[in-house]
DNA sequence: CGCGAACTTGATATTTGTCAACTAAGGTGG
DNA sequence: CCACCTTAGTTGACAAATATCAAGTTCGCG
């Protein structure tokens, strides 16, 4: 039922009553829609309202002054874009739709009132506002510690169980919307080597990708091929069959 | 007078009432010395209290299991170790020493108190967390996608300024208690390659070390070559006076 | 005086980037 | 329906950046 993705995935921070849920799904309701390639948030804006994904996927990036771009995070659904911009200002980066996004719009207002009165809501908001933070120190390492097959293997890992965590996964598969271009941005990777890289974990037995969906061969093999430990996205308990 | 380097830092984040700091510096009475290069916070750990840094360097790191380690961030007085801990439930990461340092302890529930009476604290303590996921977001980028030499700078030109906001800083120097060994874990470079980079921007006039101090021959070239855009620290108005 | 830690250097290996060309798939206007 | 584009993916040859290995050096310190 509350298949509101935000609300699943606030829900391994924090314990949500009903009422909680309610209000939540209430704040959620106000939404629009984004094309691909259309810009959501850019550097400089200093938007009105909080929002969050619902469907579809989005990234946070930067370019350059040498025109390289560099995609910091993806959003998916159930994930804020910018619940920080209300302290620190002003986007010090810019926000892309990478498919076609349902964004739902949240006014300050309603954040506040909503983090004031629900103390698990804002304890909610919290986790996630940190869980991004975590995130961003893992990316750190995998893009400074990791060859670039790992790495590759490692970003698999982390997407497949974010997404499972909003049941958007299926157990060994899942879309990934992202042009093998895209992909090096995201691990600083020329797209020659990315192509490379990604025949490589083909060729290992590890994946294999069609139509954008990823088929994860064992879900195990590759973890361990990736050095991958989840504890860093705090989602415990998510479904996926092989953490048991 | 109010020589506490969190003090100095969270004034860049919130308008603080007199009343405001005095409570602050009430809270980060209780303090405590650790040596160089002990452990200050583990990975797994729960720490009972907020830690912030009051005087010396830490650093945040993670080491793999192929043995590199990486250096995720550095703490320099005036930063939170570990506001987020209470929250996510467990270090995912740990904190140690560079410096012998002075550690402020400060209750969680002191913490609870202070953001809960005081909307100015409340926030001045979001804005920390957010600046350093927007400080995380860039070495990102910098990782990525700046070659080694420039790496190195924008990680200098970094260092400058938030030295700068809590007073740390001379105009064109500062004191950087790191080995190049360190480096190399905070840049992604091998030791000697540091080695190499350390001296390329020697070579080039951008900078001289002696005695872990580094002084910068001037910092708008050093900015220019590091293509370095400090907005993303959101410190304005810091003096430094190259910014104006 | 000797020892260890940090730094330095040269030679060489590996990883990754760049350039250029080509293929495959999908869309669009004639 | 086809000719033509554009975009994404692929491949080979070569260049550049960085890592690794091995061997000093320098300097503070017991």
């Amino acid at each position: 039922m509350a298949s509101n993705p935000m609300i699943l995935k606030l829900c391994y921070g924090a314990v949500l009553s009903d009422a909680d849920r309610e209000r939540l799904e209430a704040a959620s309701k106000v939404t629009r829609s984004v094309e691909r390639d259309e810009s959501l948030i850019s550097e400089g804006d200093n938007p009105e309202n909080v929002r969050v994904v619902l469907s579809g996927w989005a990234c946070r990036h930067k370019t350059l002054a040498s025109g390289r771009r560099s995609i910091m995070a993806y959003l998916v659904p159930g994930d804020f874009c910018d619940l920080h911009v209300a302290v620190l200002g002003r986007m010090d980066h810019s926000i892309s739709a990478i498919t076609r996004c349902t964004i739902a719009e949240i006014p300050h207002a309603t954040v506040n009132s909503l983090t004031n009165g629900h103390p698990s809501i804002a304890r909610a908001f919290w986790w996630a506002t940190l869980v991004d933070e975590s995130v961003l120190r893992e990316w750190l390492v995998n893009l400074g510690q990791r060859p670039a097959a790992q790495r590759l293997a490692h970003f698999l890992c982390e997407m497949h169980i974010r997404l499972s965590a909003v049941e958007l996964a299926a157990p060994n598969s899942f879309t990934l919307p992202l042009s093998q271009e895209k992909l090096g941005d995201t691990l600083a990777l020329s797209t020659v080597h990315m192509n490379r890289t990604v025949r490589e974990l083909r060729e290992r037995g590890l994946i294999s990708i069609e139509e954008k969906t990823v088929t994860i061969a064992d879900v195990c093999r590759l973890r361990d091929f990736a050095n991958f430990e989840p504890e860093y996205l705090h989602l415990k308990g998510v479904r996926v069959p092989q953490i048991a």
